[in-house]
DNA sequence: GATGAATGAGGCTTCATTCAT
DNA sequence: CATGAATGAAGCCTCATTCAT
């Protein structure tokens, strides 16, 4: 039963739900990382956590469901932290924006092998029931960020909505045209360009 | 398109190879749109073509192929249509960038679906033999267009390369976004709001 | 043998592993006797086995390595009792070397039929991976008959280690000459005449 | 329509029936023995042949049936050679003998890969009917052989019949065993043993 | 709670054979 | 005689999910 994940003996075969769960999300992130959301099998999966096969269903009612509550819990995580240096960052609106930016550039990297994961497989929004509520996103925490500029006089656009999405789109492109292509992993210039991009887009200068 | 799945009695059961070829191409899209891409099988395929399984062997090394053949067509036919937009609207670079973005604008919603199958899939590019030569793709495109109006002293952008690419991005992650969530299907907001980010990106105004 | 393709009701589903490789071995067995190996499919086996397509994986990795198996197990329990058989006729190896041929007679026609699977199918040892260590095989066993008497100075011959593969070819395809074209199947005289061969070949009398 | 058989332009497309089949019998032979008889498909066969798929159906009524008429081939072929070595010996029954052995010996190894192709697949003589007469094989070459020195009073073998079968069957396995395990190519300790063995079953010295 | 042997529908691919030209 | 595109039955294997212990 030899597994990276292998249960010392005289361990108690129970733990925790949330412990459990925990593990399951770790081993399902790190299987779908290495192997692919595709190619991944539930067998990886468990046999990573350590645990039956059965034991997975007491914790989530399908794969899918699994791969949802890693998107889930990815974004939250994210948008938390970026939030957390805007708010960091001060006053001006300026500041706050590059901030924004900033954040998300020395954030993303080491989750790069995550974020295509996260973002890059078709969750069927279908039959996976969509329980929980809706998170707050990247786009949300952008468009704070937008709007606090424009109420405050200092930015100004058209369309702040669309224009958030848009800003925010841009992003998430490059970084999958740039790192797919390992070219271009030079992130001052990156961060200096796309600080450039969302001054234009918010009529800073 | 021979009617799916029936052939009149007496028909010649061959076809010039590039017409079978262009009817499995024609059933692929439609099933992997219908269906989704992994959800699709090849029965699928081969029923909506009205063709036997081997009969995709003879065309199509495997499933995986059949998509990337698709994706290339997409692209380089959406691509061609978007430089004619451009190049017929004259020689003022600020209007042969709006007509770049109208170009991708009038285009996209009738491929939409398609969209979603050529960009959302991860093409293994491993063991797929990439045998044809790289074809010029959106950013190719669009890094035309602003090449130009920098050249001509029209645009002013400090990173073109970077720049063009985050554009791009924009539009990409705004169509799966906003298609997706079947809102704000108002195009010609959506047309004014990315010339606007556009417009200020490369300086002008 | 559970019954082939059936299962009574409320039965418990799971059997002790070593069980269920045995049904499996022995339905591999059944079907590749009655349909000749290359004929022989999974479906058949499963079926003989009263158990799931799946459920053979879990046991072996494919087809070939059923074959395999089977044609390990046949031949060591076959030495095995030749073995047991020689040892029994006492410290005259004339007696030995007549014990050997007699036992083998008596033996090999009851598993005529697993002869032929396991003799007579090219079992790719490419890249079905050779784990387990050789086993001692029919050669081996004559061999030590011959050695035996040789060291006793009663056989006497020239090339014991080719002699002891030609008259162990000999009988082989003796056997599949005759009992293929089912004439012949008279044992008693068979054995006569390969005893008379063996004993020549030895220099007896 | 590249292959090792391509045929040159502006030449008939139409041959003498003969040597179509010819033709065909080559390639057989090269296909089988270069990737095996179960490994072999059609298609190589025809690629081989230069040939169309359609056209090998004009000449042999199945693959089936191409494997057998190259196994009757070759058997003819061999024996022919044989008898022809045997006959050339003289008329001393012994050197007759000695004379089949290394006849056997000497044409054996270039055509190890045909040999292999000829005895070992299992030919399934039930639907493949059975038109032509049977032909002489390597078993009644050897019995002419013996049979002759017994009339001759030179051989003393109480069953000849049997006794013919076992030393053909011996050669058989023994080349098998020893060409598969590329160990012991030496030809001419595998050619004195075999004397050996086979004088000592006529009852010489 | 936890287990893991068992399931079985279904996927992709192969290839001997046919037949209209 | 020759062609080769088309056929489609059949094969092997995968893997998410279940359920009796």
């Amino acid at each position: 039963m030899a597994s990276s994940a292998t249960r010392r003996r005289g361990q108690p075969r129970t733990k925790p739900g949330e412990e459990r769960r925990r593990d399951l999300l770790d081993a399902g992130l790190a299987v779908f990382t290495r192997r692919g959301v595709a190619a991944a099998t539930l067998d990886d999966v468990v046999r990573e956590a350590g645990v039956a096969k059965g034991t997975f269903y007491l914790y989530f009612p399908s794969k899918e469901h699994l791969l949802l509550a890693l998107q889930r819990e990815f974004e939250v995580n994210l948008v938390a932290r970026i939030d957390a240096a805007v708010a960091a960052a001060g006053d001006d609106w300026a500041d706050r924006l590059d901030a924004w930016v900033v954040a998300v550039f020395t954030d993303f990297p080491p989750g790069r092998a995550q974020h295509d994961v996260l973002y890059h497989h078709p969750v069927d929004t279908h039959d996976t029931a969509d329980d929980e509520p809706a998170h707050r996103d990247l786009v949300d925490s952008l468009g704070d960020v937008i709007d606090g500029g424009i109420a405050a006089g200092t930015f100004h656009v058209a369309d702040p909505e669309l224009t958030t999405v848009l800003l925010c789109g841009a992003m998430h492109r490059a970084f999958d045209r740039i790192w797919h292509r390992d070219e271009m992993n030079d992130t001052p210039r990156l961060v200096r360009a796309t600080k450039d991009l969302f001054h234009a887009a918010v009529g800073l200068s």
